[in-house]
DNA sequence: CTGAAAGCGCTTACAG
DNA sequence: CTGAAAGCGCTTACAG
């Protein structure tokens, strides 16, 4: 059996006090006691109890990471979140859970319920989400990854949408495309008004572009890419113009590539194709490889991790924090080379 | 603060011995105490506390899930791993805890001496894996993802990479291919000859090929898409005659098809490529869709937990659990067209 | 069928 | 500087 404090206590002639302040260092003891208490933890190989601890502190030093469980979710990028939370958590001392979502509210509270983790981060919150709701009646510690559209007194960590927009518009201006079409992949349907990543990326991408004198023209396409595909056969209707597209999704911009290849135009030379937000594995395979501005995944993993751990530790609130994704370059990018790609008519 | 069962007891007027029994439908309780009791757990929202259960029982009903902390690791698959193996866990009422593996077994001591899980699952075992030998050191339960060299005694669950291998050389016999060339990605280095996929892929391809008349021939790639590229300038010295690739990683497959149509071949018109046990995403977003045999990785993360949890249980160690990829068509692959795709001297 | 009580292995005021 | 003791919220023989 594992020694117990009760054991290196009598190994030291002690109480289980003193070898309690001992391991946790939490009161003077003397270099004397000390030195026999360490002697028999070593002898004995003690390690102290975790859930021994977690009762008696009411702290279990355990976090959730409530994560959605959509078979085909944001695949590459669950992975980045759920192992650099990890990392962070197991950094400062913590475990951490995985919760996997099934979309029911009364489960999360269940969970939380149990006692067994000190806060929760939950990831892919949409502008109205009623797991926020929830543990705000709850009370109970949580940060987020995303935003919701009030973030007052929140603890949130989130891509910088509009940054990561303004690196994408102002590569392609520097290689001097003007006709600029932004593509977002959303899961269908109406839901999508309330994903957060659309909704910011279109805003930001729209203001950009006026800013700038461009004309905005955004395209909506699935998450597939067959959808990709699907959005190459209208562009020339949609956007005869157009020489560079940001697309907001991997499989999308590689469906939109291979399209715009089958309708026998050249990418980059008749056009650009961007894709915003995504993973560079994924870009990688494409032919040619993608120019991206990468999804900052594990930041953000680390960072809602942190923010929790700050809110358990007694800290306030902050402004949300945002982190933009970095330009890297592929070769589906490149100069101008004339301003109407499509035929008329398309 | 949550009720405890203490609040329970003197709100049902009974002792917190029977609330017990009651919530853990361990005893025989009359119908009208049990059901005094269930009023009173309702009135008060009352939920068991976890930390304080599993001190007393011995058990946390939690479970570790080691994966490895390789920055750029098998990344769409560890998702796979981890949410399927949450899920697993979820179903049978136990939590996931996802520990990070930093190639240390002292750490791994440490955190099973820490006392919060019941037993470990450990993914990405290579044929002689340190951390096998750590835990049964230690006696302490675990289930394994892969396979080391001697499985005597232990959970195991694995692709079956024999069955994965004929299911693709059966397809592309199908076709009339005669030729059929294997190439491995591996991490490189000495070490992927105790990398399981790799030894056991190989040492499959080579005993089907000989069976079926085939000659055997294999190459070595990295795990990246340039090292795929290189494959193909290299097919015509090492491989003249071959109309066939199986590949075993996603980014090689994707760099080798790119290699191949630089070089002016089509794909698969005059070279028909396989990508074995990769995943659907990364086949759909390459040009053309790669045809797979697909990585069971959702199957292997629940299959591991199972085992664990019998383990846990009482079951005793049966045969490795072995799961195959299956076969998805995409457009990469298609019927042999003349045996020598490739110019001599190429 | 129900209860009193010991015990799980720690933490933490409180005394001295 | 050190210790005796209560307590965290349960489970589980043991009695009755």
């Amino acid at each position: 059996m594992a020694a117990t404090m009760k054991d290196v206590a009598d190994r030291a002639g002690v109480s289980i006090a003193t070898v309690s302040f001992v391991v946790n260092n939490t009161k003077r003891v003397s270099p004397d006691t000390r030195e026999r208490i360490e002697r028999a933890m070593h002898e004995l190989g003690f390690r102290r109890n975790a859930v021994a601890r977690a009762l008696a502190s009411r702290r279990t030093r355990i976090i959730a990471l409530v994560y959605p469980d959509l078979e085909h979710s944001v695949r590459g990028s669950a992975t980045d979140f759920i192992s650099s939370a990890a990392q962070a958590a197991s950094d400062a001392d913590y475990n951490l859970v995985v919760w996997p979502d099934r979309g029911d509210t009364s489960q999360l509270s269940a969970l939380v319920g149990q006692g067994l983790v000190d806060g929760v981060v939950i990831m892919e919150v949409g502008l109205d989400d009623p797991r926020v709701d929830t543990l705000r009646r709850l009370k109970f510690p949580f940060a987020v990854i995303g935003r919701t559209r009030d973030t007052q007194g929140l603890y949130c960590v989130d891509i910088d949408f509009e940054a990561s927009l303004r690196t994408a518009m102002d590569y392609l201006q520097g290689l001097g495309h003007r006709q600029i079409v932004f593509v977002s992949g959303t899961r269908g349907g109406a839901s999508s008004d309330t994903y957060g990543p659309h909704v910011r990326t279109v805003q930001a991408y729209r203001q950009a572009a006026t800013e700038r004198g461009i004309r905005p023209v955004v395209l909506r396409s699935g998450q597939t890419v067959t959808s990709g595909r699907m959005i190459a056969q209208q562009l020339g209707t949609n956007a005869p113009d157009a020489t560079a597209l940001i697309v907001r999704d991997d499989a999308a911009a590689a469906g939109l590539v291979a399209g715009l290849q089958g309708r026998g135009l050249r990418v980059p030379a008749d056009v650009s194709v961007l894709s915003l937000l995504s993973s560079h594995e994924m870009a990688a395979v494409c032919h040619p490889p993608l120019t991206i501005v990468s999804s900052p995944g594990r930041e953000l993993g680390r960072l809602g991790v942190e923010a929790l751990l700050r809110q358990l530790h007694g800290a306030g609130p902050t402004e949300p924090l945002l982190r933009a994704g970095v330009l890297e370059l592929g070769e589906s990018t490149g100069p101008v080379a004339h301003a109407h790609a499509f035929p008329v008519g398309g």
